[in-house]
DNA sequence: CCATCTATTCCGCATATCGGAAGCTTTTGC
DNA sequence: GCAAAAGCTTCCGATATGCGGAATAGATGG
């Protein structure tokens, strides 16, 4: 049973009074808290959609009070309701506001298309991560085409940084103090995901620095593997990791290093778009080049 | 029965040549709308982020209140707080929620690859949008490298649904009833933005309906025009729309024909892989749960 | 060093929120 | 097709919750 993925592992740490224990599910005590739980519960459920007394029993809440939440959810559009069916869904304005959320530099609209051509290209799937606190985020995949696929990391998932490659090269390539904080704080949370020996962690991220890549043969799942590489501000300090997910067989001697390789290459293009000297024109922009398709 | 329904009507859209509205008005009078209210300002100002004051006087609530809401944002991991400079942004958690949020099948994991390839194509930016309620929502975007580029639509931002060409081809596909819904509900709404005639209208979208795409040479934006063509379900209705914007000149009657041919193949492609036979094996597999790339 | 602005804490008051109960609608079961 | 069950929504009083003024602490800048 492997860590969490999703995002439910912030659990405030007030636990006031004793209340009821048991599920523990949600929620804290404001309003806001609970709505934003309810928002939290229809991520998990939105194929589906879920209705209101899933909400309330789910959460713990009466039906009237899930009831006046979801309204007012709608109304802000952050919910929606599907009159049909009676189902709550999560409204098209989250996604207006988390298209900004979280993405330095627009770090993910430069990525897409760099994703997108080392997925076709390797033919395995590419994830591009950033550092979210002691977390590593999920914030851009493109699946490749090979049949078997490591899953791992919906887009918005999060990783203990340190544990797996993406967020390896993260951490290697971090502030040294930052990393020193980020080690003391993630060691206790990698109990029984990965590393739990702090010497060969250190171990193994002064080789990512060195290497200037990360991949580890044994990885978390039997026969997966994966490999990534920083990309570094031109301060040489990790923004974000591009990572390859795949099966061990793909990341032998002969192809691990034409991978690395490419995306060395992709990570250093992504690296100077991120520091144009000037930061307003951040497209090319071949003035007036563009012919008929 | 009735009240309920006005999801959308509140706000306004965002796609003023540049006005920003300062955020909107006080968040109301729960802590809920406050609490999303300040999100939605942090949105605003992302780039560079918004300090405890700003929010407060934009949203006319006091220092302590704002303190209070974003400390419990803050720990829902939907606001991050960067210590250094004293300014909130949003948090990285949002992205996740969002990832799932309007997403029906996961239209815009499909896209994404035709979107890259269109604009690539075509030279020119391609729009995805989806209805929601009366508006047409942008879901995704791609960039060409044409020099000049229609401004419209980021991410998330909305049209009145009969605006424009994508939103026109969405809604000469829909469900002949709902068609009629959304005409006489958006009918006042588009007054000084666009049709103002309820013939003209109904003419147009006779017209897209006929010839299967939507483009009409007098766009909103003098010398912009656009073409767009809907993604149709299996029942023929429209899920959403393919929208190419660019100046009229590269709309000429020589290219249209040849872009309108592209983005029609395109858009079948998505219906095909929108309508598989078997609805579950949508998502990649997952192989066992846990760790990251 | 003091002046100014901002962030954070405290606390009493009032209001917004909660949930039981009851009406109303839809679904289920037969 | 009817009765029963489940779900959704409204109402309302008690109370907990969140609000904001005032005071404190911290940051900024002259």
């Amino acid at each position: 049973m492997s860590a969490d993925l999703r995002s439910t592992a912030n659990k405030g740490a007030n636990e006031g009074a004793g209340g009821d224990e048991a599920g523990g599910e949600a929620g804290g005590k404001s309003s806001l808290q609970r709505g934003l739980a309810i928002l939290r519960l229809l991520a998990t459920s939105n194929e589906t959609g879920a209705r209101l007394t899933d909400i309330a029993r789910a959460l713990d809440l009466t039906p009237p009070t899930v009831h006046r939440l979801l309204k007012i959810l709608v109304e802000e559009g952050m919910a929606e309701a599907d009159k049909a069916t009676k189902r709550y869904r999560l409204g098209i304005d989250l996604f207006g506001l988390a298209a900004q959320a979280g993405n330095p530099n627009n770090l993910r609209d430069i990525c897409r298309p760099i994703l997108l051509r080392l997925s076709a290209t390797l033919r395995d799937t590419i994830f591009l991560l950033v550092r979210s606190g002691f977390d590593a985020v999920c914030l851009d995949r493109s699946e490749g085409p090979f049949p078997i696929r490591s899953f791992t990391g919906d887009i918005g998932g999060r990783v203990t940084l340190g544990v797996g490659q993406g967020s390896l090269a993260i951490m290697a390539f971090l502030h040294a103090e930052e990393r020193e904080e980020v080690i003391r704080f993630n060691l206790p949370r990698m109990q029984g995901v990965g590393i739990i020996d702090e010497v060969y962690l250190r171990t193994e991220i002064a080789r990512v620095r060195d290497l200037g890549y990360a991949s580890r043969s044994t990885g978390l799942l039997p026969g997966m593997s994966g490999v990534a590489v920083p990309v570094l501000d031109r301060d040489g300090h990790a923004v974000a990791a591009l990572s390859v997910g795949t099966i061990s067989e793909r990341l032998n001697e002969e192809r691990l290093p034409v991978v690395v390789d490419i995306l060395k290459r992709e990570s250093a293009a992504i690296s100077r778009q991120l520091n144009p000297f000037d930061p307003v024109l951040r497209r090319p922009a071949a003035i007036l080049g563009g012919g008929p398709a």
